[in-house]
DNA sequence: TCCATTTCTTACCAGAAAGTCAGTATATGA
DNA sequence: TCATATACTGACTTTCTGGTAAGAAATGGA
């Protein structure tokens, strides 16, 4: 594996650090993804269709290097990798809901996401 | 103002709007530092060292124009501006808690946010 | 006159993040 | 023999983010 890049955030009370672990475009969609339990690579490949296999891929690996993800294979032909939370993934998840929530609540049909501003 | 980049994020149940616009490297720390009431722009840019002014307010810019934070300027010379929640800035650092909760509590001297790995 | 103060703007640049696309391995079934 | 499915890997390119440095405006004070 090659040096992965910093995601380096300001300390802040634990939110800093937060963000360099789930920072980025994929990470807490992931994640979200896998709360209900184990997932095969390509079924979550399919559930997050914007996403390419390489960005998946990276993300996966990272996120499992930081301890949220657990990845099992099973030595089949054709290849399966089921993708699980750990424990402390899933306390991620729970920490993540009211974000989640407050998104739901206040965010519908807020511009951000999919046009641009001036 | 010119064109602002579009802060994109795949959609999910909430959680990536959110995160287009709380994300970067900037936002949730200052979000968190207006939480005890108006800042001038100055004593902001003192509590958060390492931003440059010019971050600082693009970030500054943009939560407003995503109504998080309200700005009031005193016709003064040298001029004075402050910087404060709006109730939908306060309401969002109020969903950020649980993160940060989460953060402290697991994050201690985790390797993410101040060293590179392998 | 010249300097300091404060908030902000602009131009430019480096590096990081994300995207595209082609390729690899292996057993199975047609 | 050949295509298929699956989970990846690597090279390359584009887009985005963040950083530095310089300067503008306006007034009061040395």
């Amino acid at each position: 594996m090659d040096k992965v890049a910093i995601r380096k955030q300001p300390y802040n009370d634990g939110l800093g650090p937060v963000f360099g672990i789930i920072g980025g475009k994929w990470k807490a969609v992931i994640l979200w993804e896998l709360s209900d339990g184990a997932v095969r690579f390509g079924a979550l490949k399919r559930r997050i269709p914007q996403i390419s296999e390489k960005m998946l891929i990276q993300q996966l690996r990272e996120m499992e290097a930081d301890g949220l993800v657990h990845r099992e294979m099973f030595h089949q032909v054709p290849p399966r990798v089921d993708y699980s939370l750990t424990r402390l993934g899933g306390s991620l998840n729970d920490a993540l809901t009211p974000l989640c929530e407050w998104g739901k609540q206040n965010l519908q049909g807020h511009p951000v996401a999919d046009e641009t501003r001036d």
